[in-house]
RNA sequence: GCCGGAGUGGCGGAAUUGGCAGACGCGCUGGACUCAAAAUCCAGUGACCUUAUCAGUCGUGCGGGUUCGAUUCCCGCCUCCGGUACCA
């Protein structure tokens, strides 16, 4: 493919057009207001944030958010924060001479806007474009640094033809097919409901029964993938636990398949363990009560009560079925043969055992597996030791070794293999990992199994039965066969129904889409109908950071020549509630796409980072429970329940509409200004911390901003009389340098509640200074900028300058400067600080050793008493150990 | 239960490699300005002891340990938050 990339000038190369707000303005003191929509729109007009693709001349840098779903509720104090961390990110790169990519768009398909339609009727997709209205809106009020151009939606058919497109690639490589699968389906509501719409195995509106019902259903073949996105994940730049939680949720387990003879029946029952090497402990056998062989292996005399089971069984929920505390099951009458030693053991079922996982099927070790040990205890089944514990471990665990050896004690852990031999082959006394190897290469030699591995993690249910969702880009033709739209054919438009409600059946509602659902096919002509399930709102949001490259592209999902230019993301920002199943989904797609060839990189995601969960503050009364806050009443800083009286205790939770402590961005950007917004949500602590909203806090940076703007402007509005260009007193020098060496690091490391600290420090000193070097000042308000742009912008433009300060080089610190002439020392005797000495900041440790002895204070704690050691870190201490 | 994260003043939090615990902000107290208030500015603010100063003792969830020295490292516990759920 040709490369459609060209260079394009920086934005400042073309004139700028004109302007409905007054570009200059005087005003003497500090109006958030008119100074925010001022540079907003200065921004949005000469289009900044603009980035370049492929621009050679500078380092690239994509740093992206989470995008949101537009809800009707619009944004929370909770958005801005991963939001304004990018952002500042984004502002202080570009300053150091990077190209930034930095995108925002809607992940706009999904089940609110369905049911707020069905509630209200109106059509999801005008919800969905009020919705996306507003947030844009909001997000812009803010000031982030977007590149809206390439603002994307993920309900657009110029996007959705693509997600549509990347379904048919997974479906030609083999990694999309069909399948029976259980779905949560509610005849009262006469539709299949999402897990999270199901709360105790009812509805969760309306609380309807829900029964397990299987239907075809669209799979992704994710699984063929386990082994890839567990090894490449581990090099991620990504949260230590998020990387576990995907290795957890991946599930790797090495064991054996070993094939159980059913006695008296040509079947084998095949089944997963990670022990084979307790195989001679193994005394029954559980089947998962939806196993094939069941109906085969049920005695006529069992017959009865495992249908029973199965029935039970079939009706509880996954959720269910693992709240149980008790074990339960049924004996089927039928007894397998252990290969190793050709007992006949009981072969039972039991909803403990999932037909999901390995092959729905296990031997049971009760000896030494708990599940098993309750199982067996309840059923009265042989419990038959075969490893004798390691008694220090036995002992550590306050587990009687002779009660296991006895069969009335359950032990996991190591200790000494017994019990373990046949005429062929003994484990006894093996360390358990060559007891492993030697019974699979017996199993192996005799033809009954073999060392394998097992994955937790399942194929991807990829359909939905609902309306607002892509539609698969398949037809079932009449002769029965199934046709994969070409690329041709795409997008395959969602049709315009005015009724998507449930059809009351098994069918997805876009069956009632009678003239959409008749396909014809164009080259042809055979006739057929279209899928008529829909994908879910994963599909928009597993590829959207490719689009992003390359958003307007007609021709092809991205241009490869931008995709190389940008990708992989260099810094992705999000809820840690992300931390599986979108990321997991994310790098699935893309892996499938680089072996396709169509994006450079094996992972999409460089850097990962997770902003904490901002919290209201709620109280609470003397029994603990939570009271709203429209019911409390605060008094001396103390907080008493409107109706009782009674003294509440404040404490931060989840906000929540029924606490009433919900906390709208609007309204604070509204009181204090954007910058101070996000200034806050900078300031409350470490980005990654969970932490509590407390709008006085927002009164502190705000006053701050007041005064970074006194430090700068004089109260007739020009700059201040102190600001003149003499040079620097070597203090003022020093905080300076200081403030750029820190500020700077503070970004390179997200650590944004330091660098404000750092800024505050550095205004409290040069706002007393009756001399303030013009210099220092734009310093000061480039290393502000990334956090407070608006108010910056405005100082910069003050100062003298013309253009936007978004580019204007980052400063440097000098080391030199940050050096003290005379140090303070801190003198230690015994570890305790006794004294403060100050020396030349060249001073040997001898001499500053001496200094530390001279001092009168630490003379006094040396009274009669001999220093026998002198500990001396240069530049801090001097510790004197004295006995 | 398992996995992950966190416990520091009245509150949010800071502290480089083990080196003055509490930066910065909120709140509070006192003062200046004001007819008064708000705003702003200045000073103080971990606890205990002391009339106060100077000084001293204690203090980073709890109990031990290593070290000249521990918020930081090690061992054992407690509490809270998030994730996960019989995966053989």
């Amino acid at each position: 493919m040709q490369s459609l990339c060209y260079i394009k000038l920086p934005h400042s190369a073309f004139p700028t057009p004109h302007s409905h707000i007054p570009m200059t303005t005087s005003s003497a003191t500090y109006t958030p207001a008119e100074i925010e929509a001022k540079w907003q729109h200065y921004w949005l007009e000469r289009k900044t944030f603009k980035a370049v693709d492929c621009d050679p001349t500078r380092p690239k840098l994509y740093v992206l958010d989470m995008f949101p779903y537009p809800s009707g509720a619009g944004l929370h104090v909770g958005h801005p924060e991963g939001y304004t961390a990018t952002d500042i990110v984004c502002r202080y790169k570009r300053m150091k001479g990077f190209n930034v990519l930095h995108t925002m768009g809607w992940d706009a398909f999904g089940l609110p806007a369905e049911q707020y339609a069905m509630e209200t009727g109106t059509h999801p997709a005008v919800t969905t474009q009020k919705n996306i209205n507003r947030f844009r809106q909001q997000l812009q009020s803010f000031g982030f640094s977007y590149d809206w151009d390439r603002e994307i939606d993920t309900t657009d058919p110029k996007y959705y033809k693509w997600t549509q497109w990347i379904f048919t690639q997974l479906y030609k490589k083999g990694l999309a097919y069909k399948a029976e699968v259980a779905v949560n389906w509610c005849p009262a509501l006469g539709t299949v409901l999402a897990n999270e719409e199901v709360i105790d195995g009812h509805s969760e509106r309306g609380n309807h029964p829900v029964v397990r019902q299987p239907m075809k259903q669209w799979m992704l073949r994710i699984t063929q993938y386990a082994e890839r996105l567990l090894d490449e994940g581990e090099a991620l730049d990504w949260p230590a636990g998020t990387k576990e939680m995907q290795r957890n949720w991946i599930g790797k387990s090495t064991g054996a398949e070993v094939d159980f003879q059913v006695v008296g029946r040509p079947e084998k029952i095949r089944v997963f363990t990670t022990r084979p090497d307790t195989l001679f402990g193994a005394t029954y056998m559980v089947l998962a009560p939806e196993h094939a062989l069941v109906a085969a292996l049920t005695t006529p005399a069992q017959q009865a009560a495992v249908a029973a089971y199965q029935l039970a069984a079939k009706s509880k929920s996954d959720m269910d079925r693992t709240e149980a505390k008790d074990k339960t099951g049924v004996f089927t009458g039928s007894y397998a043969l252990n290969p190793v030693n050709g007992e006949q053991i009981p072969v039972w079922i039991s909803d403990y055992v999932l037909i999901s996982y390995g092959h729905g099927a296990i031997m049971a070790v009760p000896a030494h597996d708990t599940r098993d040990f309750e199982f067996a205890r309840k059923f009265n089944i042989p419990i038959r030791a075969i490893i004798r514990p390691d008694v220090a471990a036995a002992a550590k665990a306050e587990v009687s070794v002779d009660a296991v050896l006895a069969g009335t004690a359950c032990w996991t852990g190591d200790g000494e293999m017994i019990a373990s031999a046949n005429a062929e082959v003994s484990l006894n006394g093996l360390p358990v990992d060559t007891a492993m190897t030697t019974i699979c290469d017996w199993l192996a030699a005799k033809g009954l199994g073999k060392a394998t591995t097992q994955f937790k993690l399942r194929d991807w249910l990829f359909s939905r039965q609902r309306y607002w969702g892509e539609p698969f880009p398949v037809a079932h033709l009449e002769d029965g066969t199934e046709k994969i739209i070409s690329d041709a054919e795409l997008p395959v438009l969602l049709p315009e129904l005015a009724d998507f409600k449930p059809t009351g059946t098994l069918d997805p509602p876009l069956s009632k889409a009678k003239e959409w659902l008749a396909y014809t096919d164009p080259g042809t002509g055979r006739k057929g109908l279209r899928e008529t399930n829909t994908m879910p709102q994963w599909a928009g949001s597993c590829w959207y950071y490719l689009r992003f490259a390359d958003p307007h592209n007609d021709q092809a999902a991205w241009d490869p020549a931008k995709e190389k230019y940008w990708m992989p993301v260099d810094l992705y920002v999000g809820g840690a509630e992300h931390a599986v199943l979108h990321l997991l989904y994310a790098r699935f797609w893309h892996k499938v796409l680089f072996d396709l060839g169509y994006v450079s990189t094996p992972e999409p995601f460089k850097k990962l980072v997770h902003q904490g969960l901002i919290l209201g503050i709620s109280y609470r009364d003397g029994r603990g429970f939570p009271v709203a806050n429209d019911k409390v009443a605060h008094r001396d800083g103390s907080h008493f329940h409107l109706e009782t009286g009674e003294e509440l205790v404040e404490y931060p939770t989840k906000m929540s509409k029924s606490l009433k402590n919900v906390v709208n961005p609007d309204e604070i950007v509204g009181q204090y200004g954007a910058d101070a917004f996000r200034m806050y949500e900078m300031f409350m602590g470490p980005l990654t911390d969970a932490k509590p909203w407390n709008t006085a806090g927002v009164e502190g940076v705000y006053r701050f901003l007041h005064r970074a703007w006194k430090m700068i402007v004089g109260p007739d509005g020009a700059l201040a009389p102190q600001i003149q260009d003499a040079p620097l007193p070597r203090d003022q020098e020093r905080l300076l340098h200081q403030t750029i060496k820190k500020v700077g690091d503070d970004y390179e490391a997200m650590s944004f509640n330091t660098a404000i600290s750092q800024l505050m420090i550095f205004v409290n000193e040069f706002g007393k200074c009756e001399l303030r070097n013009r210099q220092a000042m734009a310093a000061f308000v480039q290393l502000l900028s990334p956090m407070a742009p608006h108010i910056a912008e405005e100082l910069w433009q003050r100062l003298g300058h013309a253009d936007t300060l978004a580019y204007a080089p980052w400063p440097a610190y000098d080391e030199e400067k940050l050096k003290l002439d005379t140090l303070e020392i801190v003198v230690q005797v015994n570890g305790k600080p006794r004294g403060k000495i100050t020396v030349a900041a060249g001073a040997d440790a001898a001499a500053v050793e001496a200094a530390a002895q001279a001092d009168l204070k630490v003379q006094e704690h040396l009274a009669g008493k001999t220093v026998v050691k002198v500990i001396t870190v240069p530049g801090r201490l001097v510790n004197l150990v004295a006995r």
